[in-house]
DNA sequence: CTTGACCTTCCAGTGACTGGAAGGACTAGA
DNA sequence: TCTAGTCCTTCCAGTCACTGGAAGGTCAAG
């Protein structure tokens, strides 16, 4: 299978597929003329990094899942670990943001946010002190 | 005064101070040994990067912003726009980590973390149909 | 036999820094 | 005066995960 079909299959674009197998993520075979030739497992494989990537795992994340993927010995707590110290650092995005968000609504719900050059956002920004 | 000086003033790193001179951000004379020679008004701009950055403006609306800054005849609506602009940016993030955590977390709960190998993460990430 | 879609490699750019090398300037102490 | 150590300078390269584009080879249809 040629590179543009599986990039339909897996929905990444092409791009995105060399770049995986320059990182050494998969590689697929080549065929005569020198097209890259995708077998089903390589499918697999480039779902695999798709659904990972999606679930927001790094791509070392998904190096290291790839292979607990392969190894018929793996521990289920393993995957589990890595999954959980995912949620650990969602968490804790979400609460950065949540925290700039708060600061940002205030100043804007004190901005009257007319035509008048006065503003509680700029003054704020600027480090001038509250009246 | 130095750049060494107005790191610690601003709280920030001198590569960063140097790099947001490269892209023009600012503007600081030089001493006549060469060095970089900071001034209040230097100080103040670096301050209100500083605090922009923080809360999450791209360097881009940071260089908007520092113009509004310095237009004595801006609209406060017009930085209120990108105020607003900003939350709804936030809260499109949220939205998105709410939606990975809850996937994640559903996914970790069923995996029973032991040191078995099968593992509903995995089966997840290799599009295995569910039991 | 040409057109157009598809494929190849290679190089450069993104954002916002960060690290490091090589070398000049300055300060304090012997 | 010398030296050690700290600060400063510029320049180049690397980060992460792609993305865009150029130059050129391959293939199927008409």
């Amino acid at each position: 299978m040629n590179i543009g079909e599986a990039a339909l299959r897996v929905q990444l674009p092409t791009k995105t597929i060399r770049y995986y197998e320059e990182i050494d993520l998969l590689r697929p075979g080549r065929a005569a003329n020198g097209y890259r030739d995708y077998s089903e497992q390589d499918i697999h494989r480039l779902q695999f990094l798709q659904r990972s990537r999606s679930l927001g795992f790094s791509i070392e994340e998904c190096r290291l899942l790839l292979s607990l993927y392969q190894d018929r010995n793996r521990e289920s707590a393993d995957v589990k670990d890595i999954a959980l110290a995912k949620i650990a650092e969602i968490d804790r995005k979400i609460g950065e943001l949540r925290g700039l968000r708060s600061t940002l609504s205030k100043l804007a719900d004190h901005c009257h946010g007319d035509n008048r050059p006065d503003c509680p956002i700029m003054d704020e920004l600027s480090g001038e002190e509250h009246a």
